[in-house]
DNA sequence: ATGATACTTAGGCATATGCTTAACCAATCA
DNA sequence: TGATTGGTTAAGCATATGCCTAAGTATCAT
């Protein structure tokens, strides 16, 4: 259970960018060549190849070049090593908000003292 | 609803660190004093109070002081833009999916007659 | 073959990140 | 009061990231 650490590193690492989000949102709509996925960004073709890289390093894309258009699409099921993380934790801590509650039910039931030290 | 940006950013740029994720890791078992977070971690205090200053501003975890110990704890609904962005997506691309199940299908019954298998 | 299109590679630069050590402050404790 | 514990700030450094321009390479169109 200890740490494959550099899989979840690479993903939120490549999601953490809005420009690779934009990409992946509109991969979610649909494959689309390296040159439609830039057209809208505010920077270089080169540049946009590079958030590419990093979101297909990361296993989020998947790209095939047929002639001279290289085609992306989204890798469906990359995200969730990254919903399994979060669904981890999101239960962890709905438990010890439970106990939480548990213990509290509990004080009421005591009818309280003070516990005041200092 | 285009660019809230910067909170997922901030999220996503947060966890995207091993150190960082222990962290989130240990709080979801429960508060903790900055010492032992950073006790089991390879690194200076310093250091470690960096990474904490990072999860802090993505809103994971919060932190009080009292006396001279800040204990921190983590942020339980830190995580649902980050899970709403997520289902936003799979909900996307299983739409996606499904239309192209309904289109192969709608090709099957054409009555074409080869199969493009592979 | 010539030129346009669609990417790719290379090199470089500015800023951000992750870490370190060396003080420094504030609350206990003896 | 002075030492210790727990945390904080500051300065500096090495590497990583994100972008750029310029110069390729490999199709495709004429």
């Amino acid at each position: 259970m200890l740490n494959q650490s550099t899989d979840l590193d690479r993903l939120f690492h490549a999601l953490a960018d809005p420009t690779r989000r934009a990409m992946v949102e509109r991969l979610s709509r649909g494959p689309a060549p390296v040159s439609e996925l830039a057209r809208p960004l505010p920077m270089s073709l080169p540049a946009a190849m590079q958030h590419l890289g990093v979101l297909e390093a990361a296993g989020l894309v998947r790209s095939e070049k047929v002639g001279r258009v290289r085609t992306c699409a989204v890798e469906p099921q990359a995200l969730s090593q990254v919903e399994q993380w979060i669904n981890a934790r999101r239960s962890e801590w709905e438990q010890r908000l439970d106990r939480l509650g548990e213990y509290l039910k509990t004080l009421d039931n005591e009818g309280d003292g003070n516990g005041s030290s200092d």
